[in-house]
DNA sequence: CTGATATCTGAACGCACGTTCATATTAAAG
DNA sequence: CTTTAATATGAACGTGCGTTCAGATATCAG
């Protein structure tokens, strides 16, 4: 874990970032001391100071690198075919995203609070980008009739909160695969607007 | 908000513990400082220790009291009914009970990792009650065959999350009162079982 | 009014925090 | 080998924390 000084300035940065997440997600921002992370680096706490300018930043910078990720990926992926194929896709897509990225996404749902109003700002803008997807993909299915719901936001909110959940009980070894999670969670969804 | 040194001690306990409640749910058990929660009762900090041993107490007791208020009022609803029934019994009480104490809520579900390992193994049983009462239901309608899921305990975890998500964007004056928004969850839930 | 008891204050405790900075060490270039 | 710039140390800073407690104040029974 110690490293020599002045070797390796290329990768600690990232390393900052990767040990910062960790802890954040383990024992929540306000519970983790710069001195934690900078233990977890193998550094002094001072050391952290030449990759960022204060621990907030640290924390914001993690989520809108995660929201941002996401999003990104989200945009590669096709938009073609009809809207309960997308919902296939967007379900398919956001549990593959998130059951391997479990410690970003509980930082992301947990750790709102603990920015500061104009971080908080621009993090609630990228979250609420990402749902405006979803909710899109049921308007449209609304709109061509090949979804029925009783209302569009409400259930775009309530699937999203469903999907959200996974991250609370799953556990890599436990009972039921990925592949065989996205499908029943496909399911219902497409249940939700009786697709 | 300032009050004579001597009296009202029957009102403080109550005072002390609504005001935690409020003030943890607004900026989290961490960021909220014993001075704080004595200001907020209108005494200083040390008066405190007059009603509860440590921060943690509070924070403890304040979603012990919660959970097993939640789990009281539940069982004083009557068990009788279909699956179907009670499976909307189930929703409307949850969201019932859940809009009427955003603050409780946002507790019980924020703060789990601020509790030592003994007090949130006892919170831990409670939320797995609750939880599992849903699941029975579910697992009732299952065996007489008038709910179809492809999994009994991801379903009741997935319409748990969704349940409970609606916390996040719920506004007492915003578009939809309780009651649309408890028939919405009704006729989500019942979707996912294919009631 | 007199004590006894419950309640509260206000100062203090030791500690851990985020952050800064003078100094030391290292790597890389000439 | 020497110089320079990047990188890291480790001590120190001011602050605010949870908690304690001696002493002040209020209530109330007799």
């Amino acid at each position: 874990m110690a490293r020599k000084a002045g070797s390796h300035a290329e990768i600690t940065g990232p390393a900052i970032r990767e040990a910062a997440l960790k802890l954040f997600a383990r024992s929540g921002y306000a519970a983790v001391s710069m001195r934690e992370i900078a233990a977890e680096v193998g550094v002094q706490a001072g050391a952290l100071y030449l990759y960022t300018p204060d621990k907030q930043t640290l924390l914001f910078e993690l989520m809108r690198g995660h929201l941002e990720d996401l999003l990104a990926a989200w945009a590669d992926i096709p938009e073609a075919g009809a809207p309960a194929d997308r919902l296939e896709a967007f379900v398919r897509f956001h549990l593959g995203y998130h059951l391997n990225r479990p410690d970003a996404v509980f930082l992301a749902y947990m750790e709102l609070r603990n920015l500061t109003p104009e971080n908080f700002a621009v993090i609630e803008g990228l979250r609420r980008r990402y749902e405006a997807e979803l909710e899109q993909i049921l308007i449209a299915g609304h709109e061509d009739g090949s979804f029925r719901m009783p209302d569009a936001r409400v259930t775009a909110m309530a699937m999203i909160a469903m999907l959200a959940g996974v991250h609370v009980w799953y556990r890599p070894d436990g009972r039921l695969t990925p592949d065989r999670i996205e499908r029943i969670y496909v399911r219902l969804a497409r249940r939700m607007v009786k697709a």
